[in-house]
DNA sequence: AGCACGCCGACT
DNA sequence: GTCGGCGTGCTC
């Protein structure tokens, strides 16, 4: 029996994020697990933490430790392989224990939802001049700080008194214990989801839908547990073959987590999952309060439910029989977390498989090119869907050269072609979706006669425009000013590449006064519902134009929209990184696949500079093992994921010279390192300024390091989070890991 | 995070 | 001296 534990501390402060020892009492040793929330004396107060470990020997000073206090009992005891995973998460992609158990453990306290506070003056501000006097006499430099900015404004946030101002907690606190402020602690209560209700029914799948369930079910039942990839065209009936297999489970008395990326999870996905499994099934969206995702684990936990259906983080909940995980649309970008653990939903899922003897099933119509590499070289099973459920044409689609529209006098955002075409759909009372990918475009610099973009002769990136003039390599550091004429043709055309959506909308309503049109991007839709409301309406043709960025070609069908427009097909092509051509593969294909959804034919027309780009003539052709080959190529030869694997440091902090001197460190550690310790190849180029050099006075340093090995780069990460530690930066530096970043870094 | 401890300037 | 404020460091 372990006399021991290893106890992480129940707050999410980085300096606490270690284990602490403790001696488990005799009374406690039969009950005490891994995962159980625990009472703990923890300095001079009891506070709670998890256990993390259980061992026989103390590795701490034995006279120092103190005994477990008791176990939590109404908190939600936690599965241990939950904190197992978030040991995996923790060490694979870096950041700090508390905050991989943060994202996997169903929410902690069941009471507090997330806490807001706020500091608030509460003396009549007569009376806390007269307090601010007798501050200042006394020179409590930290209370008369506090009372001054209070009288500007009289509430505060409490981070920004605590690191703005400057003022401790504890003067805070002091202050509030003499009447002078109040600490505001609001909770926030959300609606929670409406219920629907079931119909019951089940579906016959066709031959093809049948064979995959059957490969997955077959090798189920021998006891094999796999990862399949169902690449299956749109409107192959994917989520049939989905539901047929979670129905497979439940009988086997096992239950599914469904991954849907949040922007499709609509009210008729999970209205299909409801009429198969009824109130079997739950959902997770990110509307959701703390509270009610906690209600939510709590009925998976109590085995109420077999099905959760929910974005990302839905791939925690604790079912106690895991046995399928599935996630669809596993190309999706949402799928790789932006925030600290920057886990991949796709990577976390194989491996909380693992832990329990689960399958993976992902989906796409267009895979990743990772997952698809994988599917190639067999660690991934390829089941293919070929065989549309009801017969549809495939949209025509055609390119437009915009450098032949411009030699041909026309400097319109709208080409001949897409003008015309728009003009038929507004008589005909057809729609029309215009699309322009604007997001991660860090101003890139082309020339509008011959499409030649700038590129970085060591890189094969594009090189983005800054402020002073100057075009920077994000790889590399290399510089060198934006010229007056193009290298090329010698066009005085060149220029960073800007058209935003507001410009369009202003186009179209000259162009076609008479049309009614809705305009949507980060402006326009502020909230969750703005989101939707455009959305709707245009369902409802209550529009005959929509305009907007990336967020308008997900989900959501348009009978009506027989025409889609993509106006600079290559804006998102030159963002520089490496993943640039397959995002825009995927962007085109998904906005083709926004055009004739209903019954009458659609049309899809890409604008671009660069029409003999592979990544457009292949999306053009809707050939994406065309795509698939130049793409695996381009990364093969570049040694880039998925065929090599690459970390990314970020060093980030207010003082330029402590993010510069932070990132030399670790990139002088990281290389030294590699050179001795690892029998393989490691490049490492860096460090360099981030993309966005700069956010709100913080300063970002990258440094990159590509090597065949994963757990190479593992290694090199655990070396310099270590590194990093110790430095005499640490304080003033924050430094982030990102393996096979997806979304630009 | 929150608490004790110890330093330091101001005041009886 | 000593009182109170504020920064620092530690918590198994």
């Amino acid at each position: 029996m372990a006399e021991y534990a290893k106890v992480i501390v129940d707050i999410s402060q980085e300096k606490l994020d270690k284990t602490f020892e403790y001696r488990i009492p005799p009374y406690l040793t039969q009950r005490i697990t891994v995962g159980m929330q625990v009472y703990i004396p923890f300095g001079s107060r009891r506070i709670t933490g998890y256990v993390v470990e259980l061992s026989d020997e103390a590795e701490y000073d034995e006279d120092k430790l103190k005994n477990i206090a008791g176990i939590v009992t109404d908190s939600v005891p936690i599965e241990s392989h939950l904190i197992a995973l978030a040991g995996w998460m923790r060490e694979h992609y870096g950041g700090t224990m508390n905050q991989a158990l943060k994202m996997v453990l169903p929410i902690k306290e069941k009471k507090k939802a997330v806490e807001h506070k706020r500091v608030r003056l509460a003396l009549h501000p007569v009376e806390a001049k007269n307090q601010l006097g007798a501050y200042e006499r006394r020179h409590s430099t930290a209370r008369a700080r506090l009372l001054r900015a209070l009288l500007e404004e009289e509430e505060l946030d409490w981070d920004l008194v605590t690191h703005k101002l400057g003022v401790s907690g504890s003067v805070i606190r002091a202050m509030e214990e003499s009447g002078v402020v109040k600490v505001i602690r609001e909770t926030q209560y959300r609606n929670p989801v409406s219920h629907l209700t079931s119909r019951g029914y089940g579906l016959t799948l066709n031959d093809e839908q049948q064979e995959a369930v059957d490969a997955v079910w077959s090798d189920y039942e021998k006891g094999i547990r796999s990862t399949y990839l169902i690449k299956g065209v749109t409107g192959s009936g994917k989520t049939e073959v989905y539901m047929e297999l979670i129905a497979k489970m439940q009988k086997a008395g096992r239950q599914a987590i469904v991954l849907i990326p949040e922007i499709a999870l609509t009210y008729q996905t999970v209205l299909r999952f409801y009429n198969r499994f009824g109130d079997r099934v739950s959902i997770l969206n990110s509307r959701m309060s703390p509270g009610e995702r906690y209600d939510q684990f709590l009925r998976a936990k109590n085995g109420e439910i077999d099905v959760m259906i929910g974005p990302r983080s839905a791939l925690f909940t604790p079912f106690a029989n895991l046995g399928l995980i599935i996630i669809d649309e596993e190309h999706e970008t949402s799928y790789k977390s932006e925030t600290v653990p920057r886990y991949h939903a796709r990577e976390t899922a194989i491996a909380r498989a693992a832990m329990l003897d689960a399958s993976v099933v992902l989906g796409s119509a267009t895979p990743s090119v990772d997952s698809y590499y994988r599917a190639k070289r067999g660690e991934y099973r390829l089941l293919t869907l070929t065989k549309r459920v009801k017969e549809r044409p495939l949209p025509a689609c055609g390119v437009v050269d915009l450098r032949q529209e411009l030699r041909e006098g026309n400097r319109s955002i709208l080409s001949r072609r897409l003008d015309g075409l728009m003009e038929q759909r507004l008589r005909a009372g057809e729609q029309t979706m215009l699309f322009i990918n604007r997001r991660g475009v860090a101003g890139f610099v082309s020339c509008r006669a011959c499409g030649h973009v700038i590129k970085c002769p060591h890189c094969d990136v594009s090189l983005s425009q800054h402020a002073n003039g100057r075009m920077v390599c994000h790889y590399c550091g290399y510089t060198e000013p934006v010229p007056v004429q193009c290298p090329a043709c010698g066009s005085k055309y060149i220029s960073g590449f800007k058209a935003g959506t507001e410009k369009i909308e202003m186009v179209v309503r000259k162009r076609f006064p008479e049309a009614r049109v809705l305009r949507m991007d980060m402006d326009t839709t502020r909230g969750k519902e703005d989101y939707e409301q455009i959305l709707s309406a245009f369902a409802n043709h209550e529009a005959d134009i929509l305009i907007g960025t990336q967020m308008i070609v997900k989900g959501h069908d348009f009978p009506d929209v027989t025409l889609v427009g993509v106006l600079a097909a290559d804006l998102s092509l030159h963002v520089g990184d490496y993943r640039a051509a397959e995002r825009t593969f995927q962007l085109l294909t998904q906005a083709a696949g926004r055009a004739g959804r209903g019954n009458k034919p659609g049309e899809v027309v890409i604008q671009t500079y660069d029409p003999e780009h592979y990544s457009i003539e292949t999306a053009k052709a809707q050939d994406y093992d065309a795509f698939y080959e130049q793409e695996i190529a381009y990364r093969k030869i570049m040694l880039y994921p998925p065929v090599w694997n690459m970390l990314v440091i970020l060093c980030a902090s207010k003082s330029e010279e402590a993010a510069d001197a932070m990132a030399a460190e670790l990139a002088a550690a990281a290389d030294a390192y590699t050179g001795k310790n690892t029998k393989e190849k490691v490049y490492l180029v860096g460090p360099v300024d981030a993309a966005i050099a700069k956010v709100n006075d913080i300063y970002k340093k990258i440094i990159y390091l590509k090597a065949e090995n994963y757990d190479t780069l593992v290694k090199i990460k655990n070396r310099t989070e270590v590194y990093a530690r110790e430095s005499r930066y640490y304080k003033n530096v924050t430094v982030m890991f990102d393996f096979n970043p997806v979304n630009g870094f």
